[in-house]
DNA sequence: CTGTTAGCGCATTCAT
DNA sequence: ATGAATGCGCTAACAG
């Protein structure tokens, strides 16, 4: 804790200066003064001094990652793509740790504050790059709070990118794609330019599941949404009611009391699920499907149609979102929509590092796929 | 992403170590110097410059997490439950992030090396604590090396805590419990004290849950084990032998061909679930019930069981340990070990901003309950 | 209670 | 290709 570069420098007779140099190998060296530099760091188990290095040049090796909640896999699978690319991966030399960034996985809670404190920590520790996974809430005065603060961390030289979230827009996007207002420019200065973006496509992928429940001969369908006012929730849900809308169904009409009454707002949790399903059948005893924001609350919804002795999919359908890995082995094997989380942060981890190019227009859209498994059926005759 | 400590006190009209006091908090200041620095410091929109005080306190306020990955949820509530200790809680200020340490989790993919390159990057940042989540390869050098960079971390200051790992043991331990052989010192120097540990009572609760199953019936039981050499592993094998041993069993004997026939070896993941219980049944037609090494195992076994028509649990009972989240809307309902995850998270992120106290003998164990539900019951007359 | 003085360990100019 | 010197921004003694 305490051997330093100049005690390298004096053990292999050469200055501070060359140690440094060949231990960031981004300047010549002689290949035998390097050798001898890399003998003695060896025997002297010589550890670089980060927060030095950090603090004179500059820049860390650390990468935030901003998600919800670390124990929800919607947001570990993510985390865990971006730390694959950033980290040390398989095929690296364990031994030479060089260049190896970190992730500091900060767990939001869904908190705009608590984001934007992160954002302050993040901005703290010089971070090289930061990575915001997941939606947020839809408030102009966060949104432009938040703007600001990526402004300032990409003005330190910090890279940002936005996985599964829309780019910096104003609350009422999402209805449609490409139907979205203008960024949002904080209150002061030179917006720059936009974080590069990977974003899903929640509202495509929601159509297209209830678009088959439609084509099943459902008419009465419930929905399960997210939190009010976020993203996620409002692109999924703004999809179920364009399908609803477009087949002349019930519901289709935000606004309408209709809507209203097949609509349950609650968390992304299986509890409100199980709450939520209950209201439902509360509010309309005929419903024959149900629709859930993401399938962790689609679980809730199958227990307690169990419990009310509705048989799944035979007497009511359920639907989830996400296609975790646990959907498959649900009971029955739950219909999703499928989000490549996985590759979706690993490119973000690549973008985050520039190892891979910006898309063009500086953000990417990414596929939802439909998965109809066994929880959906035609509804009872 | 320029101005500094300087920049404040001049506008405060005070000197640079006066800033630091208030920012700090660690020494008295009179009150009216203190808001004039406050109002500077918002004025000017000052952020510490996090590696330049590490490197001038020795310390940083960065806290290691290792994790198997991250996506697993078995380690991500661990994780969560860590951050929600030594991160920005709810009822701190957002507007002043004092003191609030970050979570660097790293994924060491269940690989020694990337386990020990993290240690070493860990050492690097002057981390100030750093927790290891999980079992571990019961291989000597490893644990040799290990022992080494933890007391190495240690000696620089950093906390260590090991949670839901056993304390550094040799490979023979975990057949009972207190069983144990000696720790295992490093090749050099003096050992210190030992981290401080929170482990699960792994042993008991697989010799529980296997009790279970005899009690109902079943004679022929199959058991779907973890990678080998890997300390949880081990200790959960251990435990269901010791329950065949003591009701004279079948494969109770570790060692005995009957006892290899009825054991699969895996990864803990879904796929070696599947695999494995067909690897079963080809071994044991006549299998009763299958106890798999975690919940995860536990599903891909019951898709493959379910996929050979086998009904669960009229046909062969399956059993999983941790008690995950989706354990209890497994089809059917999972019989399985709860593993107190949140707890032991929580506590182990206390135990590593010493806000809590080292169990007397610097080891805890936490309690490993049998949650008996419907994918358990009598075996076929 | 507050200011002054020194480094912390490393990455960089500049020289050579 | 290498060495010497300077400063990154902050904290920690020490004075006062």
């Amino acid at each position: 804790m305490s051997v330093t570069l100049a005690d390298v420098a004096a053990r292999a007779g050469v200055s501070a200066a060359t140690v440094s140099r060949v231990l960031n190998g981004n300047y010549p060296v002689a290949g035998s003064t390097r050798s001898r530099v890399l003998r003695a760091v060896d025997e002297l188990e010589y550890v670089v001094n980060g927060p030095a290095s950090a603090l004179a040049a500059a820049t860390s090796d650390l990468v935030g990652v901003l998600v919800n909640d670390i124990a929800d896999p919607f947001f570990g699978v993510m985390a865990s793509a971006i730390q694959s690319q950033i980290g040390p991966a398989g095929d690296h030399d364990a031994e030479a740790p060089h260049g190896q960034k970190m992730a500091i996985i900060c767990n939001t809670g869904g908190s705009p504050e608590r984001e934007l404190t992160y954002l302050t920590l993040l901005l703290r520790q010089r971070a090289a790059a930061v990575v915001l996974t997941g939606g947020t809430v839809e408030d102009p005065d966060h949104l432009g709070a938040l703007a600001t603060r990526l402004r300032r961390l990409e003005a330190g030289g910090t890279r940002v990118v936005l996985c599964g979230r829309q780019p910096l827009t104003a609350a009422t996007d999402g209805a449609a794609p490409g139907g979205a207002h203008g960024p949002v420019p904080g209150p002061e200065e030179d917006p720059g330019p936009a974080p590069v973006a990977l974003t899903f496509d929640n509202f495509g992928g929601a159509r297209r599941l209830t678009g088959h429940l439609l084509d099943l001969g459902h008419r009465r369908i419930g929905y399960l949404a997210g939190p009010a006012a976020r993203t996620t929730t409002r692109q999924r849900l703004d999809g179920h009611r364009a399908a609803l809308a477009a087949a002349g169904a019930a519901g289709g009409e935000a606004g309408t009391p209709e809507a209203e009454r097949l609509t349950v707002h609650g968390g992304y949790d299986r509890a409100s699920g199980y709450d939520g399903a209950l209201e439902l059948l509360r509010r309309e005893p005929g419903l024959t499907a149900v629709v859930a924001a993401n399938d962790t609350v689609a679980l809730g919804a199958c227990a307690a149609l169990r419990e009310r002795a509705l048989r799944i999919p035979e007497d009511i359908s359920v639907a989830g979102f996400d296609d975790l890995p646990f959907a498959i082995d649900a009971a029955p094997a739950l219909t999703t929509v499928r989000i490549p989380l996985h590759e979706a942060g690993a490119r973000a981890g690549r973008l985050a590092l520039g190892r891979e190019e910006a898309p063009a227009g500086r953000t990417a859209t990414l596929p939802a796929d439909l998965m109809v498994r066994a929880s959906t059926a035609p509804p009872r005759p």
